[in-house]
RNA sequence: GGGCGCAUAGCUCAGCGGUAGAGCACUACGGUGACAUCGUAGGGGUCGCUGGUUCAAUCCCAGCUGCGCCCA
């Protein structure tokens, strides 16, 4: 027997280890079996786990599991990834707690603190994904800094070099001055914030005039290499060719002519500094304007402006600028303004445009036959309209800028000579041979000191783990993916880019469908975060409630495409499910119900087996077809309501006199049929809730591990007529509680109830489940007639008409005559709504032309029905 | 500025051309050899607004209002 009570961690630690012992999560046992994949997205190695999370992987673990069970060749891929800047920040903030720099480390002794750090600390993300009952194939668990994944980014990068598609070029990237390195566009977020626009009068050179521009940076005036105007603004038309000269500097600089100046916008013209402006830059080079970079690596003003200047903050520049021009009296105005401002979305920190060296990735080139991919429908969206968010991004792709000035990631594998010649090879070895046929002689080499971004690793991630270059069996049978499951926030990031290595690299798309599910807020709708600090944290979540509670709650909300708000309530009610589970197989245990894999549904005799067989294949079949459509909420809403609504509330309940009674065959029968019942939830559940089925299954005398079990199997039935015998028994039942209910019945009272008119199937058919009647609408007596409902009603009898029955409930001293007044009052009420509205359609001629058959029929005999329940009720209520 | 969503019960959300649903919350009553983390019954909705299409619109279309998000 087992406890009271459902002790989720003995159990979570029991069945982890089980399941990681049974080998029944390793892909690549059952050869001869279709294979089924999905690349489990790799977690930062840093990362822990978060809601997001615990999201992504139970639907993936969801679908795993079940394709698990219907025997295919499961292939679930895990790891982690590198995490540049993050693992390189963790690892520097450890070491300035001891006192130290990296730069005094100097490169090699920083990367081994790095690596030392990820043995004893880096992914516990993993441990955290086994908690919540993640079965993936730990065992092929990857990195992407394994040594094979290292060899595999240089082969690739190589390639993409020597194809043109990889190239070194001087532009402005994105510059994060607290971490010094660049960043690609996506990594920058665009914030608004409230500043000044500042309105500077330029003295035109030669003359008295003045020339105002509007800008929100003036610290970067010393950077002014033109002055732009629109050709046709009249105001400055007589301006265009005169130079300015520049205040401070007195540096003069020409009045340019160019449409990328907005009439509308502050003055009409702009100051142009094409070393520290994206567009400014675009400017410059129409107007081949010199480039002029007053910023060093930190974001200070550097040797390029006058010395009291030089290693100001740019904050600090801006107000010293200000002051300046003020006192000039070169300001005309400072207005309040809400601009967008670039940040850095690790860093915090506001990005400035930096004029460097750095590797771009043709990405528009790769980008076209991802593109087609998707158009074509090799791979498809799921909800389809992410697909927009792809083409959209796809379409207007720029150059990926793929180096990073750290030290932790991917070094470039590019090998500079001594004349800045560069070798890029796959190894040092290569490129030194290739440096002496090109010099003619030995020649000493440096290595480019800049790493990869990690995206472009991960990029690989689909085939590099199935041990790409070498196309062996594992590698066929495993790319392309199932299914990429991830979080709209990352379809730039990493799935665009995936579909483009994949396809330049394989050939083939990596993977057939992308399910994108929502992101989860908390219950108020807001993102979580932790300034906000509103983060729930999963872990505590499953140490509170289990991981099945935490994994069941988050499949109900996962409707496609919506975004979830969670709220610990939320959790509790499927905790509450949880405990009905338990409870109600704790029942069973005690009833002598244990599984029989001999016993074979389709030969019970009661109709009340019968029927839940009948319901439970129902629930099997739209379980699975719910799963494969991706609608995890439906298929979790689905299994909640039929355990609690129909298996607890009505089977469990149907079955409790049968067990009572003396009839040995039906006894043996029922708890053989009931044992199967939970069976079969526990199977459905299993992938949602695979903790709690495991115990229960356990209990329950199943053979083996329920993760390594079958899906099951839809028994075929033979037709029976106990789906519309329970269904009348439910409306009897549930008319007679109701009644009672309405007009006070004490609960303790057994009352009478004479049932008439019955035709002569349900005669029969609720004949044989009198008693069970008897017991759930607490009835002293009930008898059961064909004939025709007397007119004259005793006093204080009620009758409740129904399709195809009329009861007649003797409750003479029991009730309330007035009560019972104003129940059937409201009962006539809203049956003439319904008449109402039902005649208005059906006298609609157009209606009547038009409708479909079914629908007309189906008024018609709405309109019967209600038309004599009304007329008994009037005879009910005169006689009252 | 461009794009994508969302507005349904007190709250959180499903649904979707043919009688408006769930969970939580709420109310009343609790007798019942699993369960008070429970049982039974019940109340609660002009499905954001205005038009259009249709025999029929919460659902499809257009516009409006309000709110999110993404990209510039």
């Amino acid at each position: 027997m087992i406890d009271k009570l459902f002790h989720h961690k003995d159990v979570e630690d029991f069945f982890s280890k089980a399941w990681e012992q049974s080998g029944i999560f390793k892909a690549g046992v059952k050869k001869n079996q279709t294979p089924y994949t999905i690349m489990m997205p790799p977690a930062n190695v840093t990362g822990n786990l978060h809601l997001g999370h615990a999201l992504t992987f139970t639907l993936q673990d969801i679908l795993i599991r079940y394709q698990r069970m219907l025997g295919k060749d499961v292939l679930w891929q895990p790891g982690t990834d590198h995490a540049g800047i993050a693992t390189q920040m963790v690892v520097e903030r450890q070491l300035e707690e001891e006192g130290l720099k990296r730069q005094e480390l100097g490169r090699e002794q920083f990367l081994d603190r790095v690596w030392q750090w990820k043995e004893v600390s880096g992914g516990s993300i993993i441990n955290q994904l086994k908690r919540l009952g993640a079965s993936a194939d730990w065992d092929r668990e990857r990195f992407t800094m394994d040594p094979h994944f290292d060899h595999c980014v240089r082969k690739v990068f190589v390639r993409l070099y020597k194809d043109n598609l990889i190239y070194k070029d001087k532009r402005l990237v994105n510059w994060d001055t607290h971490y010094q390195t660049a960043i690609s566009d996506l990594e920058v977020e665009q914030k608004e914030i409230t500043s000044h626009f500042y309105h500077l009068r330029y003295p035109v050179e030669n003359s008295e005039d003045f020339i105002t521009v509007a800008t929100t940076r003036p610290e970067t005036f010393f950077g002014d290499t033109a002055i732009a105007v629109h050709p046709k603004d009249e105001r400055y038309t007589h301006l265009i060719g005169k130079n300015v000269i520049l205040p401070i500097t007195q540096r003069s600089i020409p009045i340019i002519a160019d449409e990328y100046s907005d009439p509308e916008k502050g003055t009409g013209a702009v100051k142009i500094t094409p070393g520290h402006d994206f567009n400014d830059f675009e400017v410059g080079k129409r107007h081949h304007l010199p480039l002029l970079s007053i910023l060093d690596f930190h974001g200070c003003l550097n040797e390029n402006t006058p010395s009291e200047y030089q290693g100001l903050s740019t904050t600090e520049a801006r107000k010293k600028v200000v002051e300046t021009f003020e006192t000039l009296n070169l300001i005309e105005k400072i207005e309040e303004l809400k601009n967008t401002v670039p940040h850095g979305d690790r860093s915090g920190t506001v990005i400035e445009p930096m004029l460097t060296d750095q590797w771009y990735v043709d990405a528009k080139t790769l980008a076209a036959p991802a593109i087609k991919a998707v158009e074509t429908g090799q791979t498809t969206f799921f909800p389809k309209r992410w697909d927009k968010t792809y083409f959209e991004w796809l379409k207007n792709i720029q150059p990926w800028c793929i180096s990073r000035q750290l030290w932790w990631g991917h070094q470039v594998p590019a090998w500079y000579g001594p004349d800045n010649t560069v070798f890029v090879e796959e190894t040092e070895e290569e490129a030194l041979e290739k440096a002496r046929s090109h010099y003619g002689k030995d020649v000493l080499l440096a290595q480019d000191t800049d790493v990869l971004d990690t995206w472009f690793s991960s990029a690989l991630w689909p085939f590099v783990t199935l041990d790409w270059p070498e196309e062996n069996d594992f590698l066929k049978r495993h790319y392309p993916g199932d299914v990429l499951i991830t979080g709209f926030d990352i379809i730039f990031f990493w799935v665009a880019r995936m579909m483009m290595m994949g396809l330049y690299f394989k050939k083939d798309v990596p993977f057939k469908d992308v399910y994108i599910h929502a992101l989860i807020r908390d219950a108020k709708g807001q993102k979580m975060s932790k300034s906000k600090g509103n983060v729930i944290d999963p872990l505590v979540l499953i140490d509170n409630y289990g991981a099945d509670v935490v994994r069941f709650c988050l499949a109900s909300l996962a409707a496609p495409g919506k975004d979830i708000k969670i709220s610990e309530d939320r959790v509790a009610g499927m905790r509450n499910f949880s405990t009905k589970l338990w409870n109600v197989s704790r029942y069973l245990l005690m009833n002598g119900c244990h599984f029989d894999e001999t016993f074979s549904p389709t030969t019970c005799h009661n109709q009340i087996n019968q029927w839940i067989v009948e319901e439970i294949n129902q629930l099997i079949k739209t379980t699975g077809s719910l799963i494969e459509e991706y609608k995890f909420n439906e298929a979790a809403q689905g299994i909640y309501h039929f355990t609690w609504g129909t298996f607890c509330d009505w089977y469990v309940e149907f079955t409790k006199p049968i067990l009572l009674s003396s009839d040995q065959d039906a006894v043996t029968e029922t708890r053989q049929c009931l044992a199967w019942g939970l069976s079969q939830l526990l199977h459905v559940l299993h992938p949602f809730m695979p903790f709690i089925t495991e115990e229960l299954w356990k209990a329950m005398g199943g053979q083996g591990l329920l993760a390594g079990r079958s899906w099951p199997i839809c028994q075929a039935m033979k037709a029976t007529k106990a789906h519309g015998i329970v269904a009348e028994i439910i409306t009897i039942i549930t008319e007679v509680r109701s009644t009672r209910a309405e007009l006070n019945v004490p609960a303790a009272q057994k009352i009478h109830l004479d049932i008439y008119e019955l035709s002569e199937q349900s005669m029969h058919g609720i004949k044989a489940h009198q008693d069970l009647i008897e017991r759930l609408a607490r009835l002293g007596s009930l008898t059961l007639s064909q004939e025709k409902a007397p007119h004259n009603l005793d006093e204080g009898t009620i009758q409740i008409v129904l399709k195809g029955m009329i009861l007649h409930v003797p409750l003479k001293g029991v009730i309330d005559i007035e009560a019972e007044k104003q129940r059937l009052l409201k009962d006539i009420q809203k049956i003439n709504q319904e008449l109402k509205q039902t005649n208005a359609r059906l006298d609609n001629d157009e209606f009547r032309a038009k409708a479909p058959d079914h629908i007309i029929q189906e008024l018609e005999e709405r309109l019967g029905t209600f038309q004599e329940k009304k007329s008994k009720i009037e005879l009910a209520l005169a006689r009252l």
